[in-house]
DNA sequence: TGCGATTGCTACAGGTGTGTAGGTTGGCCT
DNA sequence: AGGCCAACCTACACACCTGTAGCAATCGCA
């Protein structure tokens, strides 16, 4: 009498918390990076993950406490790859300050280059965030931008260069590595790496003499 | 028997449709600007406007549309602010290229700051709009770097300047009058118009010598 | 003064998302 | 074998948004 078919599987095959964890993280990122910030919800990552909304509310607390987790995860790794390029203090004094800035935003593209899925949420998508994640977002760029800051501080101090204006041209090279990281993505083939890092170097060295 | 305490206005105010499509455009404005593209609906608008959603229905065809038209009445108070900017071909010959540019940086700032409200949509708020009004901001940003590409290109040859990457270092432009322009609104204090200028003045220096 | 066009409203049907309560299934472990 | 708990699911009560059909108020003008 009982259906023998087997009925197109009811249930999601089943997985420890930890794992569920990692694989609804895997599938808000897979949303967010198709179709924007706008589109992610609890109800579009269950079903992403081919699971109900009960088993998000299960191991998150709900949609930002989710999300949060998700840039915990995605920020370690970028982080991970950009804090190596900056120079350790104790090298500054032997640094070419403009040599270094280009080798950076170079490793910064092959970075970006190497590993798209991990940036595109950091590079573009902030506007439509939730509050909680752009903030998060826009902090971790103000760390770094201050890190930049200090760079730039003393190896122009160490190199002897004119008054600059640190701060300001801190924001600058910020916005500049953005751009030049959403160019080589959206456009790897008329924007190759060494392209945008030769397209820098003039403005640089024009910093560079007093 | 019949109440005779007015109650509370139950009809918003008559207006003439003309008018009345100008009010719900301020209306959507200032729910963009308050509460960010992703607060933006019908209803909110219809809301903040102090009128019902088939009024709103009745002037336009809904909400795409809605945007599209407030758009176009922003972008053109935008471009008349900023066309003129851009210098007629024929000064190009007695032109100081950075000088210029310096110039126009400037006079975008006091524009930006003297009308906040027409520039906050289109500087920071496009991710989380919808497609259609997303590519309509793309689009005319793209626009206006062609044409700052085009300057830079008879400008520099005009003046006999190296071979610079002309296409991208007017994006690079572009991402410095965005984030400089950010700056200018968020903290006007810190960020006067004449510091912002002046910072950038070392780097123009790159399109002068040979 | 009263009629008619204009302007606005109420009310409904349908869609999608949020959280949660309570039942069901599957698999490990004795 | 059988029990038990973790992992999933169904179902409900809300909330907010979209469009639209049909009714009610208002104002101008004869």
């Amino acid at each position: 009498m009982a259906d023998p078919v087997p009925r197109q599987r009811r249930y999601a095959p089943r997985m420890p918390a930890a794992r569920r964890r990692e694989q609804l993280l895997d599938a808000a990122l897979a949303v967010l990076v198709r179709d924007g910030y706008g589109a992610v919800s609890v109800e579009a990552i269950a079903r992403e993950a081919g699971v109900t909304r009960p088993v998000v509310y299960a191991l998150f607390e709900g949609l930002e406490p989710l999300l949060l987790a998700l840039l915990d995860r995605s920020q370690q790794q970028a982080l991970e790859s950009v804090v190596p390029l900056l120079p350790a203090t104790t090298d500054l004094a032997g640094l070419r300050l403009d040599d270094w800035l280009l080798e950076a935003i170079g490793s910064l593209l092959d970075v970006v280059r190497a590993r798209p899925e991990v940036w595109r949420p950091v590079l573009g998508l902030t506007e439509n965030a939730p509050p909680v994640v752009r903030r998060r977002i826009e902090d971790t760029q103000e760390v770094l931008r201050a890190q930049l800051e200090q760079v730039l501080r003393r190896g122009l101090a160490a190199q002897g260069a004119p008054d600059l204006d640190v701060e300001v041209l801190a924001h600058l090279l910020m916005v500049t590595g953005e751009r030049l990281a959403r160019l080589s993505l959206a456009d790897p083939d008329a924007y190759p790496r060494d392209r945008l890092v030769a397209a820098l170097r003039p403005l640089l060295a024009a910093a560079r003499q007093a």
